[in-house]
DNA sequence: TAATTCTTTCAGATCATACTGAAAGGAATA
DNA sequence: TATTCCTTTCAGTATGATCTGAAAGAATTA
């Protein structure tokens, strides 16, 4: 048996786990993620108490989730009854997977709330004669900069996303022309 | 008075504490850049804690850590002894240093975690006549595969931030016609 | 149907983080 | 120097997120 490997293994989920805390991820959630990414086999939620020395109800709770947000799946080995959870391993679909995720829960609700904001000082009746028609006006441009940014963020991740490792090549080209 | 701007602009700044919120960042601190953030005129650390409720003690913390982030600046006005604090409103250069400072503490560990972790498997003795194997050529092989799409996002990441504020403001005309 | 095996749920406990407010510290003014 | 004004610190408190474990639920087998 192997000590090294199981100690290599050991440190990067540690670590994937100190990462996922600091992005808004659970430790304990992105640890399970970080098992499974290691291992070359479906493990069952007794694998992942034990490893990971967690209890039952959370495992399930956290494995849940994963199965949610589509970065593992569920599979069944024949002639056993219990359900074995098997880790997305394409790394390029896996950033795919957060993306999407992200962007349609955290970004698209900041542009809504943008847009909604800039609505709300346009419809002003009092525009033209306001004291504070400086200071809107300023408001206004900071506004539409951050949600010019956003789009071409967007932008740049939907090209990243669109060809994986072959799409982030045609990307980095024409990022190169800009880049000197 | 405009009550609609008034209105606004605490909409905005709501939604950015929720956002900063799910980003690892204090709500309290990511409204504080907000409020900064849609202000024409530097605050001091009296307007902040009446503006957003919060304690002098938070209001200071808080402040100092946008500070030390680089996100907001200390000035001062004349004839006043009272420190008064000014947003970095170019948002190019906000997300260069959002990205470079999670960068430095969140990508760096995991890349260098990563390469110990195969060091620490390409030195074990036993290789060869190990019945693991298989599990350990495939445990290297996904590390590898992490460890390339971190490079590569390392490369996008460079190459926008490259452009600066001046070159960006061409890039975004240009991916806004690449994305349609 | 009853027994067995596994999964999910959730009330309460635990733990980490953020916040308050008052006291100490520092810097400008008189 | 003393006074005033402002900032920082930090011990204690509040808040919120996460975890546990036992009970209920669901699915399969006997």
């Amino acid at each position: 048996m192997s000590d090294a490997f199981e100690r290599s293994r050991a440190l990067f989920i540690r670590r994937w786990g100190e990462m996922g805390a600091n992005w808004g991820i659970s430790r304990t959630m992105a640890e399970i993620h970080a098992l499974l990414f290691v291992s070359s086999k479906p493990l069952c939620t007794d694998d992942v108490m034990s490893q990971l020395q967690v209890s039952r109800g959370n495992a399930s709770m956290n494995l849940r989730q994963l199965v949610n947000w589509g970065l593992i799946y569920r599979v069944h080995q024949a002639g056993d009854r219990k359900e074995y959870f098997d880790c997305e391993t394409d790394v390029w679909q896996m950033f795919e997977i957060i993306t999407r995720e992200r962007r349609r829960r955290e970004v698209e609700p900041i542009v809504e709330t943008i847009e909604k904001c800039q609505e709300m000082v346009r419809d002003e009746p009092k525009r033209g004669r306001n004291p504070q028609e400086e200071d809107i006006a300023e408001y206004e441009r900071r506004l539409n900069e951050m949600l010019e940014f956003l789009n071409a963020m967007n932008v740049v991740f939907n090209m990243i996303i669109k060809g994986g490792n072959k799409g982030m090549k045609g990307l980095t080209k024409l990022l190169a022309k800009f880049g000197k």
